[in-house]
This record gives C-alpha cells, sequence and structure tokens, in this order.
DNA sequence: CGCCACTTTGAATTAGCTCAAATTCCGTGG
DNA sequence: CCACGGAATTTGAGCTAATTCAAAGTGGCG
C-alpha cells in the first residue's frame, strides 16, 4: 500500500508522541476508496478523535456534572459481571482491562482500557453488567450516575456527543479486533495488539517508545485467541527481527523503536507474495 | 432499564409493520442460556437485551423523529467505508451485514444486523464510516439525520436510553462473537453463529427452527475467521449429529430442529473431557 | 441446455496447540 | 545480604486441527 501522505497532517501534538504515521485505518481509506464526490457535509460533524478527544470527555465532566473519584490499584475490580448496573466509570489515569466470560466458563479479555475511556456501557440494556472491569495498574476513575449523566446531557448536548463517540469509538475497536483475530497468523496478531496499544497512548498523547504490559503472556493469549505459549514465540521472533525490543531487566517492559517497522511487519504477513504495487 | 411494556401500542403503523405480538419464545431464550450453573456464574450471564426493545425503537421513532424510508434489495449499499457521515439507519425490515477492511485489504463482515438494530454508530467519532453496510435481503431502513435524532433526544430522553442501549447492545454483541472466535474450535463456531442467529431471531419474535442463511460459505467464514472449506465441512458434521438439517433443495436453508441440541453441541466441544455432571 | 458460481469432499501441508523441561524473575524470610 | 520457592516465561518436540490445493458435484438462471 502506498502511503498517501496525507494533505494536511498534525504538524505536531502537545506531547512529544508524533506517531501520525501510523496509517489510523480510517484516513487511508479516503484515499483507498472511490473518491467519494458527495462532500458536502465535510465539515459537518468535526472528527472528533485524538488527543483532544479524551481531554474534553474530562473537561466536560468537570463542568457539568457531579461525580465520585475511586483510586483503585493493580487487581482491584471496577464491577463484576453480574452485578447491577447504575453508574458509568470515566478513566481519569490508569489502565483497564474488561474480561467477558461464557455460562460455560470460557473467559476472554474483551478489551483493554487506558485514560479517557469509558467503563460500564455493558450494562445499559439490561442494567446489569456482562462483564467485569479490573484495573492492571493503580490509578483512578471518576464515577457517574447513569442517570445523572442522561440528566446532565440534556443541559448540555455536548456531553452526549462525547459520550457517544467514546462507545462508538469502542464499537470501532472491538471491530479491529475482531478483524485481527481473523484474519492475521498468530505472530501478526501480537504484532497488532502491541501496535494498537501504541496507537492508543499516542492518542492520548503519551510515548508510545516504551510500554509497559502489565498482563501476563496468558492474558495477551487470551485476548488474542493463541495460547500463552505462542504469545511468548511470537514477541520472541519479533524481538529477533528487531521490530520490538525487550528492555533489560524484565520482559514485560518492551520498547518499540520504530511504530513503521511494526506496521511493515504485518503487512508482509498479509501480503506474502512479493506484490510489487498497487 | 424498565420497560413499560403496554402490549398494543401503535395498532396499525403506516407501513404495513405488523410485528406486535410480543412473544414469549425469547424468554425460552432465556431459559435456555443461562441455564449452565457451571461455577458462579449463574447470574453471570444477564439476560441479554430485552425483547420490547426493538419494538421500542421504532415506535418511539415514529413519534418523536422524522424519517425517510429507504426500500433496498439484495447487495444494496446502504453506506460505504470512508464516506461521510451524517444520518443513521434504523432497521425496519430485512437482514445486513457490516463489512470492516483494513487498509491492505484484510476484510471481515463485522456483524449481522436485523430488525431493530442501528447501522451507521461506527461514523460517530469521525464524521465518516470506517465500513461499509449491505443488504442481505430485500428490507427497509428508516434513515434519520444524526443531529435530529440529538435535538429530538432533548425532548424525548427515553429516545436516547433506546438509542444507548442499541449500541450498548452492539457492543455485547462483538464482545460475544470475539469469545466465540477466541475460544472455540471450527466446528463448535459455527454452531454458536446458527445459535446466536436464531437468538437474534427469537428476540424479535421470529421462527427460530427455519433459517435462511442469506450468506455463501466464504462469507460465513470470513466472520468466523475460518475458510470457506472449513465452514462447508462444520456444517456437514452438524447435519451429521443430527443437530441442524438441510432443507432439501437448497443447502443455504437450515432447520434447527433442537436449539437446545445445538447449544449442547458447543458445550460437549469445550468441556472434552468427560465430564458427568455440572 | 449449458454456463457459472457456489458447495462439497478428499489428500497433503502447516500453523498453532499440548505436553514437558529448563530458565528467569521477584517477593519473602532467614 | 543472600538463599529459597513459586510464578511467569522461554524453548523444544510431537500432534492435531485447520488450511491449502485440487477436483468433482450441485443449483440457479439466462
Amino acid at each position: 500500500m502506498t502511503v498517501t501522505s496525507d494533505p494536511q497532517t498534525q504538524p505536531g501534538t502537545a506531547s512529544g508522541a508524533r506517531i501520525e504515521r501510523y496509517d489510523t485505518r480510517l484516513r487511508d481509506f479516503g484515499a483507498l476508496l472511490p473518491a467519494h464526490p458527495s462532500g458536502r457535509s465535510a465539515a459537518a460533524v468535526p472528527p472528533r478523535r485524538g488527543v483532544s478527544f479524551w481531554r474534553e470527555s474530562l473537561t466536560l465532566m468537570e463542568q457539568y456534572l457531579t461525580f465520585g473519584r475511586r483510586k483503585v490499584r493493580a487487581d482491584d475490580t471496577i464491577y463484576r459481571c453480574g452485578e447491577a448496573f447504575d453508574t458509568l466509570f470515566l478513566i481519569s489515569t490508569g489502565l483497564f482491562k474488561v474480561v467477558n466470560l461464557a455460562p460455560d466458563g470460557r473467559e476472554q479479555p474483551a478489551g483493554l482500557y487506558f485514560k479517557g475511556d469509558w467503563l460500564g456501557f455493558d450494562g445499559i440494556p439490561t442494567g446489569r453488567h456482562g462483564c467485569s472491569a479490573i484495573a492492571l495498574d493503580t490509578g483512578e476513575v471518576w464515577t457517574v450516575r447513569y442517570d445523572a449523566l442522561l440528566q446532565a446531557s440534556v443541559r448540555e448536548p455536548m456531553l452526549m456527543r462525547v459520550m457517544l463517540a467514546a462507545m462508538s469509538g469502542q464499537l470501532a475497536r472491538n471491530r479491529d479486533a475482531m478483524l485481527a483475530m481473523g484474519t492475521l497468523p498468530a505472530d501478526a496478531r501480537v504484532a497488532d495488539f502491541l501496535l494498537q496499544w501504541a496507537h492508543a497512548l499516542a492518542e492520548r498523547g503519551l510515548r508510545t517508545d516504551q510500554i509497559n504490559v502489565h498482563m501476563t503472556r496468558a492474558d495477551i493469549g487470551n485476548y488474542l485467541g493463541l495460547t500463552l505459549e505462542s504469545v511468548s514465540r511470537a514477541l520472541s521472533r519479533l524481538a529477533r527481527c528487531k521490530v520490538i525490543e525487550f528492555n533489560e531487566k524484565g520482559r514485560r517492559d518492551i520498547s518499540i523503536p520504530n511504530l513503521q517497522a511494526l506496521s511493515d511487519f504485518i503487512q508482509s504477513v498479509t501480503d506474502p507474495a512479493g506484490r510489487v504495487l498497487q
């Protein structure tokens, strides 16, 4: 895929993380598809993602809502599958996983969540949580009662827009995760996992060259539909190919010297034959 | 959310959409799925997505919004990846698939959508669609401008609740699909696919004993992360085990004589060891 | 009737899993 | 400070399930 350099790339984000290079799936699409002539509503709905997005969430929350703060440590449970739902959680700091489990005991991490993400949406339709949310690190969440949020959003519609965008963003992330699980071989799946992680960090203005994976190989494996051995092997292979590096002292810290290289690695797996152009 | 289900709302809608008949079959489902008290999760899998749920969407829409109707035929595109987003689509009748495609050309159906489901959420955060939605059959969608919907939902908060519940329901479905992809072997994955399909039909008061899969084996395979051959083999095996039956004339019509048997089949694969009871 | 796309089935290949052993990390207590 | 033990990780060696490749069968539709 030729990287159609994009007309107006963000010059520089607030923090030093400029990975803008990574093909945010969506942007390249614009170029990839038949140029769609009816571009009338380009400005109708402003693109609402990126660094300013999560910040907006937090800011709006502070302005228009009363909410609680809750500090958490690693392995704390935010909510548990089966509990009654009445409040949502907005992540202020920290890292969280949500795990889904089937009645027969099958279990799988269903997503990773960062600063600015919401937790608890899964309880909305039924009034009862369908997953559990667990902290992977120390952090803080802001708690908002769902009803209060709905009421506040009548006064301040932007609040609702932000929340809808957040939900929709989760949908998109899930879809991408499914795509990876369904179409990528093990190595590339692990690479994609790291890339998405870096992507999520970059979106929030955090550094992406140094990732601390607060998960065991088993957790990663579950998340990706692989065994822990496969994850370990994949990471070793990625390290051997120099697309990642293990930080000395502790193999849980992973460096990504070059995001593009990681992205290319995934490409190279999907295009096994030397496809010259297109 | 307390569903104020009044058995007979709108007597006859303008369009002949005669759905009514709150169906008790769904209750059977509620009993069917969480029936497995294996371990702790008796309540772990809550009654997912209420029945009258989709009905409410359609009713509220009619009351509080102006919307367009659009009839579609098989293979029509509702929206295409990359197009600008400004309207949402509520499915009145028919069956739709949403396909996600990565910049490198990898493609995967990301979900199936039925009566009462919304299409188009994926455009919210970015203002541009990240997937394409395609009709698998003739049907009708109601179109609503996103901005109009937000405004209307200020006047009628229930509208927002319904929409949020719909989004959240999609999140749950995606999570379940991921779980299946990540934890089930091929045969069970196909079985689960059929079971979820039946489940979706039951939720809407449609018959579940006779499913017409309007998808090719290749589509199903893509959706489940399998090859078309694997899907074909899996279906053959399921038929051999009598948990499904092919309708004579056309292997695209599948009968499920006994949903419980299908469910048991999945169980039996996940508990390979002769686990006597529990 | 005949073409074409979809499907089924078989045989060979392989990616990823299971089983098993060795190694490293980290907290705990001497 | 160092020794110890448990947990996480790495790596290897078969094995199995799913893929790939290939060929034959079926149905729909002009």
